[in-house]
RNA sequence: GGGGAGAUAGCCAAGUGGCCAACGGCAACAGACUGUAAAUCUGUCCUCUUCGGAGUUCGAAGGUUCGAAUCCUUCUCUCCCCA
């Protein structure tokens, strides 16, 4: 993997960039869809190319592991092979399980055990068997097995999660030096900050992180209910230590107003399932602001669902028929919103990355902010 | 014409003397969702409310009872079976 800085902003720490690997490249800031299960939810992959226009998309080591497997994913030559996708893939180590999985895994020094949510069977995870998988689902891009902290969390407990995070990512550093790509094209592996929300474990991770001097790097326990502007500060404390001339990664972040604040603090990618998951549930994001299409209020609005959106859906239906498919619980409604919205998310990329390389970002944000986040 | 069953909130439907403003489900309305256990979850859902309560309900009218959606009488309507 290779990453080129184009750009940085005048008024601010965005950059745009270039990241390169062997399925192509990838220009930033960038929004990766997230394909949990080998499936951006209700949307073809052809799709997710042609009118989407995603450049990358995530995948689940703790998902892709329980189904359909590793024996399978192997046998189809990867999961690039097994869903058809030839552009860059990223998975998630399986480190956002053990926060969001919570209640079914016991963390140990060794690693985490898991009772599957799906049949309630073991499944162990470590620094190294996460390499391992990710190494079998031949993902471009992998993440360290960390310990997702929850939020809030108090110091000690904070650090002590925080120092296991350091003690695995030196396994996975040298696990991931030990072994080799299965599939003939690279993988880079990234490493994650944590430290909750507190300055000095931030500070120290960040630190810790950027001194294993992988080719890129993630920031991740954000974005777990704390305020945005407690995510912010930490964003912008950890973006003035990671290395300049490597991307880095905010994880799981966030709404269109959160994607535009990070970047001006220096963040260049970013992963969400709110574009996927709020589409399902009817919530649509737009340049105007909010749309909660199941509102009353849209029963008989023909107008297009986005006058001014980059994706063929937004001119080819209204909003009246968008809401008659999410409340009849059509399929159709969960394609259509979803593909509004990670267009919107992909777009929205575009143009930020247009402004940086224009000098104005800063500006054109902070106009755009107060937008996205009004509620239709 | 004869016999039988039934009428409960927008719909379906429990409840057969007090714990009933009335279980459930659906529909409706609103909210939540941030490295996906989510096409999911939560709340409201007779009227008014200072959210403590207050007032009217269970086809209609009368009655029994301290007390009735629940028991009795009559009426209205619906469905089924036999002619």
């Amino acid at each position: 993997m290779r990453f080129r800085l184009e750009a940085v902003d005048t008024g601010s720490h965005a950059r745009a960039g270039v990241i390169t690997t062997d399925h192509g490249e990838i220009q930033t800031p960038v929004f990766m869809p997230v394909g949990t299960a080998g499936s951006v939810k209700s949307v073809h992959q052809r799709e997710l190319v042609a009118d989407v226009k995603a450049k990358i998309i995530l995948g689940n080591t703790y998902h892709l592991n329980l189904r359909p497997g590793m024996d399978v994913i192997a046998q189809a030559g990867g999961l690039h092979n097994f869903m058809g996708w030839e552009l860059p893939l990223l998975t998630d180590s399986g480190g956002y399980q053990v926060f969001s999985l919570a209640e079914k895994r016991k963390i140990k020094e060794e690693g985490a055990w898991f009772r599957s949510h799906i049949d309630g069977s073991s499944h162990f995870l470590s620094p190294e068997t996460s390499i391992d998988i990710q190494r079998t689902i031949g993902a471009d891009i992998i993440m360290a097995f960390d310990e997702c902290t929850p939020w809030p969390c108090d110091h000690r407990t904070a650090k002590k999660s925080m120092d296991l995070t350091h003690r695995w990512l030196k396994r996975s550093c040298e696990h991931f030096d030990n072994t080799e790509t299965r599939y003939g094209h690279s993988q880079t592996l990234f490493p994650i900050v944590q430290g909750s929300t507190f300055k000095d474990l931030r500070i120290e991770s960040a630190e810790t992180i950027a001194a294993c001097e992988r080719e890129g790097n993630a920031i991740g326990g954000l974005s777990v209910g704390e305020p945005a502007e407690e995510m912010y500060e930490t964003t912008e404390r950890v973006c003035a230590i990671l290395p300049a001339d490597k991307p880095r990664y905010l994880m799981g972040v966030g709404t269109p107003a959160n994607l535009l604040e990070c970047i001006a603090l220096g963040i260049d990618m970013f992963d969400c399932v709110m574009p996927t998951r709020n589409a399902r549930n009817g919530m649509l994001f737009t340049q105007e602001g909010i749309i909660n299409i199941r509102n009353e209020k849209w029963k008989s609005d023909f107008t297009p669902i986005d006058p001014a959106g980059p994706c063929f859906v937004d001119a080819a239906y209204s909003k009246a028929y968008l809401r008659h498919l999410v409340i009849s619980k059509e399929i159709l409604a969960a394609q259509i919103a979803t593909l509004h919205n990670l267009s919107f998310y992909v777009w929205l990329m575009g143009e930020a990355r247009r402004h940086i390389q224009s000098g104005d970002y800063a500006i054109w944000k902070n106009v755009m902010v107060k937008k996205l986040a009004h509620r239709l």
